[in-house]
DNA sequence: CTGAAAGCGCTTACAG
DNA sequence: CTGAAAGCGCTTACAG
């Protein structure tokens, strides 16, 4: 492979002025330019740049952490990091977490070991110290996951709010007794979960714990919580149920379908995200719409901010939509 | 930022030794190994994997150049392409095209930069010479993307076979009218339509070009399709369509049951993928299976294998499963 | 078992 | 407008 010293050699210019011609430097005449430029072609050269940036101390490089690139949530948050990102002449790496700790800290390791410039997390499997300190340092920027329990800086969704809107538009729709379709694990400190029931309590309804269904988040998990919904006494099976992702609302809806049960009339649906499946669907999904580009854009400007030192907003809060259809 | 040479004052050892350490080599005393991994953690030192890569001239990184991230197909791919890579220690940075040429291009540069050791393209805009030069010297493989007219080495499915297959099964089905609809332009040596008009001459049935629908890919392209159809004379409507992809096939159900067609009664629906949402679909979605976690891990096994200069298989070809479902 | 020197391919700071 | 020297943070090749 050529090097800037073979190119050197060639054109009988040293290498600084080889180095000024591919900068666009000043200080370098049109006719050296030009010759260098041709030079390069002929040779096929171009500038090793990972020795550009032994001296620049940037990779243009940043990474984006997500649980599962398969989740369609996940594929339009790197989508909308990457267009932002490539804009400003960063390239986009991607790690899966798939649930494994372990996982987020090798890519924490590749920050410290500068094959990265910065880091988006836009999901977060432990936090720790050392996270926070990365923060601060403007090198990482956390999005969408948001614990309750210790706040980060930085751009989500007001989870609560979210939940709380949706669930009222429920009940003055007319139902009462509503289910809850948790991602993860029974967390009463749960953002969209004490929105959920914010709403009930503002109507004086209160919460059946058996219209809780634990780790439901996929399709499979959706059908098992029908089934689950059908071995109740039908004096007792909910009217209305929430559902924490589309993909989950989707196999709630085909196992109703399957097993006979009218939607809306016998079981309204509520999803989470506006995935595009949501509108494929029959009857179409109603579901709180997520603005997921909007949260990618900002994240990546606000970190291409702090690495260019400057100083953006730590913490933002940014807004869902109910799109209403035909499932509620 | 701490420096080997931070490390090697404050331990009193030669840098040399402290690589030596970092590397895990032999020929340093246990003695100084615990002193020097003691002293990298109190200092929160990381080696700079840029200094690294500049002597080592790997950089661990490979490109995967898809053409959307949110076209579920690519999702899988990259996932499949991801999990492989890491096992093999390398990261993987994705680039999307999003259908312009140029684009393409860039992720050539930086494989000659050598910002990454090897490029998988699972979706070419162009095909030129560099290309080409580039899979020969096993920095680049191609998979999925496959043009009829200039043949790459690569992996890939038979999509000649694949779309035979499906075809005939529905010809043996009782339908005779069938459609097609392609994701681009027509092009009569595109491997699946040439496989289409084969069945169909096998069956001695001749094509009407008015049931080849052309550059329909997406949810709305399908629904339009559905409403073309309605446009014909009851008598001339086909009575099956063959569907380039599932997000296409779910456009074309979905706006069949607004409209009232009967599916597969008045028109059976044929997809292509067998991406997730083929089987949330009501009635389930009849589809083409493609191997894609075998693409995608098969591709970096060749990348990896040819980037420690093994010589693996040139051309592979995978076999596609009809999934009968609902629709046909 | 340990280290001083040279070098990877560039850019920064200085000199002319 | 041009260039020789030093250096980025490591590793390779050599010496002890």
């Amino acid at each position: 492979m050529a090097t800037i010293k073979d190119v050197a050699e060639r054109t009988g210019y040293s290498i600084k002025t080889i180095s000024r011609a591919i900068n666009d430097e000043p200080n370098v005449s049109q006719k050296a330019k030009t010759i260098i430029q041709e030079t390069m072609r002929e040779m096929d050269y171009y500038p090793n740049s990972v020795a550009q940036q032994m001296r620049g101390k940037a990779t243009k490089m940043i990474g984006v952490v997500i649980s599962y690139i398969t989740n369609p949530f996940f594929a339009y948050l790197v989508d909308a990091i990457e267009e932002k990102a490539n804009e400003n002449g960063y390239q986009v790496v991607v790690f899966q977490t798939k649930d494994k700790p372990k996982n987020q800290m090798r890519f924490l390791e590749m920050l410290k070991s500068k094959q990265l410039d910065g880091l988006i997390l836009a999901y977060i499997e432990e936090e720790n110290d050392e996270i926070k300190q990365l923060i601060k340092l403007g090198k990482v920027v956390v999005c969408n996951h948001h614990s309750p329990h210790s706040k980060l800086p930085g751009v989500f969704i007001d989870e609560n709010k979210a939940t709380y809107d949706a669930i009222t538009f429920l009940i003055k729709q007319g139902y009462r007794k509503i289910a809850y379709c948790s991602g993860g694990k029974y967390d009463p400190d749960n953002l969209r979960f004490s929105g959920f029931i914010k709403a009930l309590k503002a109507y004086h309804i209160t919460f059946d714990d058996s219209y809780h269904f634990e780790n439901k988040w996929d399709v499979l998990g959706g059908q098992q919580v029908v089934r689950d919904i059908l071995e109740m006494p039908e004096s007792d099976r909910p009217q209305a149920i929430f559902s924490n992702g589309d993909l989950l609302a989707s196999g709630i809806l085909s196992e109703c379908l399957t097993q006979g049960i009218k939607v809306p009339e016998d079981l309204a649906i509520m999803g989470f995200d506006d995935q595009p499946v949501s509108q494929i669907l029959t009857p179409k999904l109603t579901t709180v719409q997520q603005p997921i580009k909007q949260m990618g854009e900002l994240s990546t400007e606000i970190l291409i901010a702090n690495l260019h030192g400057e100083t953006p907003p730590e913490y933002v809060l940014l807004d869902t939509e109910l799109m209403i259809r035909e499932t509620t």
